[in-house]
DNA sequence: TTGCGATGTATCGGACCGATACATCGCACG
DNA sequence: CGTGCGATGTATCGGTCCGATACATCGCAA
């Protein structure tokens, strides 16, 4: 999963760990706390060993004002290379069963605008299966198995089957949109705190600009 | 965390491996999938091994009517020592940042039961405050980062972000609810099939009776 | 009779986390 | 003027847990 998400971030712009990190954070902030750099690092070594990303110079285009004052150490900023795009194209299309766990369906969710609507829509079906088990799960222990369990263990079942109900029904809004054309506008959700409207969604085929 | 649950329903009774795994199933069910068996029995070793927990021997109560067949193999039943409870104890009650991520917190409120009242409210607290920090990165970044995000992106956020703010709600109930006296029933989420009522919870200090 | 699904125990490699260490930089406070 | 602290930045280590896999028994139905 950190593989696929370091692929799909490095293919918006090249960067450095601390970096990388920032920006997961704030891409997968809705599913998972923070990655840790005992992950991060090793796999960034991993993926350079397998040649999918490699280490670029700092570029010292902005640092034209700040002189390299002693010699500037640290600071490795990893770019994705040819094959590692091609990775990444074939990580997203693909869908196993770790897709439509928490973290897996999050992180491919979260890189939609780069997935094929096919492929989208694969993945939110499978997601919304895999939820609708584990709702009919908790159902079954509410329903049979309620006088063996004590009333806390019951309301965090009632809570549980809540959050799947409720992620059903949004899984079942953006497949809607999904197949109806474009956009993941989902019209219950407009209490964001936020302004909507702020940007007009780009139509379904992503608008592929890859100059630098 | 495993730990942590294994003692706690091994305290309720006996079990094997295998039985163990779908009981956790179904208390846990909420919160993760299915416990691996190659965490659970490594962690049942460990136990053993720290005086935790012993092997008893398979009951032949039940197994009156069925004779022993060949040999009977297999079947290892663990039961929770003296020490064990101790230590169940002492990991309930104490309350790192561990214990406020998801799973965590979890596997505390599935064993509340067996938790006194000050300990529930601080951990309830605890859990709500890290919520709270949760949904303000996500508000915040909806506020200041949008326009940097994709639709998709931005739909995860604020479906995250609306699971924050349930679950602070639901967390407002229960410690508004632990405060003014007793029993964990959330008024909001009266529709989950089975009776309530089913079992009258135990008045907040519980019963101690260590005596074997 | 045979074969399949549930029960049951067990290991191995790999992914990811939490703690820790260490170094530099800018700036606020004394 | 310095000095110390919080942000930036790279890196490793031990430990927890998962997913795949292997293997054996039992009851029952085709």
């Amino acid at each position: 999963m950190l593989e696929l998400a370091i692929l799909g971030l490095l293919q918006e712009s090249p960067m450095h760990g601390y970096e990388l990190r920032k920006e997961l954070t704030a891409k997968l902030g809705a599913i998972r706390a923070a990655i840790s750099y005992g992950s991060l690092y090793p796999t960034l070594r991993r993926l350079q060993a397998a040649g999918w990303i490699t280490e670029a110079a700092e570029t010292p285009a902005t640092a034209g004002e700040v002189p390299a004052l002693t010699s500037r150490r640290g600071r490795v900023v990893y770019k994705i290379t040819a094959e590692g795009k091609e990775r990444f194209a074939q990580l997203i299309a693909q869908a196993g069963p770790e897709t439509y766990d928490d973290t897996g369906f999050g992180v491919h969710f979260a890189f939609f605008s780069r997935t094929d609507q096919a492929t989208r829509l694969r993945i939110l079906e499978g997601r919304r299966r895999t939820i609708e088990e584990r709702r009919e799960g908790l159902r079954d222990v509410l329903a049979r198995a309620a006088e063996r369990l004590d009333a806390y263990t019951l309301e965090l079942q009632r809570h549980g089957l809540d959050a799947c109900e409720r992620e059903v029904r949004w899984l079942e809004e953006l497949i809607a949109n999904e197949r109806s054309g474009r956009a993941p506008t989902v019209p219950g959700t407009g209490t964001a705190g936020g302004r909507r409207e702020t940007d007009s969604p780009p139509p379904p085929g992503e608008s592929r600009k890859e100059r630098p």
